[in-house]
DNA sequence: CGTTTTTTTTGCCTTATATCAAAAAATCAC
DNA sequence: GTGATTTTTTGATATAAGGCAAAAAAAACG
């Protein structure tokens, strides 16, 4: 069974029927390793489902980028300030491997949303599980270093260890040099 | 009219009757400077909105408290993941001078999401907003120095030159002292 | 008002992290 | 496998921010 499906499922804790509906109205995508699903200054119109692969948003600032997440399967995510404003993105999103992601845009998904209450729960708790980790990663600048906040990640994260140093530094909030510090007195 | 009247309103979309609705539900209370509307190690049980005063959230790590948001008039907030998963909490929340603000409790606050649509769309429009805002300060974090975290908060918030320096400093990921000689070179 | 308390500023010194550049190591492509 | 490319590590040095404590300023209180 795919991996949405049943992320799908545990999310919304819907009928075998209601989420097979949400699923049946998702479409299939591969995206080749490095290509992207979205780049700033575009509008953000779809919700992203992670099948297989992983995602990286990111965002720029003064030629250099930072990344504001790294979606693996089972995850769901969107720009929402570009989506939900029909404005244009400040970030990227893209592809750190060949993937497949599900995809729906936003008229369909509310056309979903007005029918299914079950897709209505998966959207809101996607939401709020987003806001509160994010809070937590607010609570972890204000008060850890970053050899802590990479201990944290590191305990929630199987991709820290996966990915380029560059993708995981900026994600921590740290130079290269400084990840690979830390990293170098862990041993 | 009250302020949260009018936020509720802008924030649902609803008419004035659901609008009304809504308020009704909501029961008014006035906390003293320096009263806590929630300890950590309780539980969550309420959404609270703000219509007089000021109203800190923060947390405290190795004796030392850090801002994790202040609300002023018009807005809403709980702590989510406590309020979602009856969890201890993990947060404190204070009023910084005598407040009104007005209350609503779960299961009351379940109820009326199930009859009203307009409330619903409250809640969700709240989650969305908070967990943008809680973005762009997490790309803060990650690719500004403290002066210019502290220039962006100055733009939005009218509060920051308003309560006690160890308030606003934590907020911004940086301890009083530096945030005294931020300051300073500004003027 | 004058006194007490709280808040802010400032000096001195330390530490965390950034910057820049080069070397080393790992990975990729043919 | 071997050369080219990318990634990681490391060194030297600079800068941002922290820690501590005392002085100065502001606010609260009787």
């Amino acid at each position: 069974m795919a991996v949405i499906l049943a992320s799908i499922k545990s999310l919304s804790q819907g009928s075998p029927e209601e989420v097979q509906v949400i699923f049946d109205s998702l479409k299939k995508s591969t995206v080749e390793k490095g290509a992207y699903l979205l780049k700033e200054g575009r509008i953000c119109t779809q919700y992203y489902f992670v099948e297989e692969g992983a995602i990286r948003l990111f965002f720029t600032k003064d030629e250099l980028d930072y990344t504001v997440w790294i979606g693996t399967p089972g995850e769901v995510f969107t720009n929402l300030e570009s989506y939900l404003d029909a404005s244009k993105s400040n970030i990227n999103i893209q592809a750190l491997e060949n993937s497949i992601v599900y995809v729906i845009n936003k008229a369909e998904s509310d056309r979903l949303a007005e029918k299914s209450n079950t897709y209505n729960t998966l959207l809101r708790k996607t939401v709020e599980m987003a806001f509160i980790n994010l809070s937590k990663n607010v609570m972890s600048f204000q008060s850890e270093e970053a050899a802590e906040r990479y201990n944290r990640v590191m305990k929630e994260k199987n991709w820290i260890l996966k990915y380029p140093l560059k993708y995981i530094s900026t994600f921590i909030g740290v130079t290269q040099s400084t990840l690979s510090r830390i990293r170098a007195t862990k041993k």
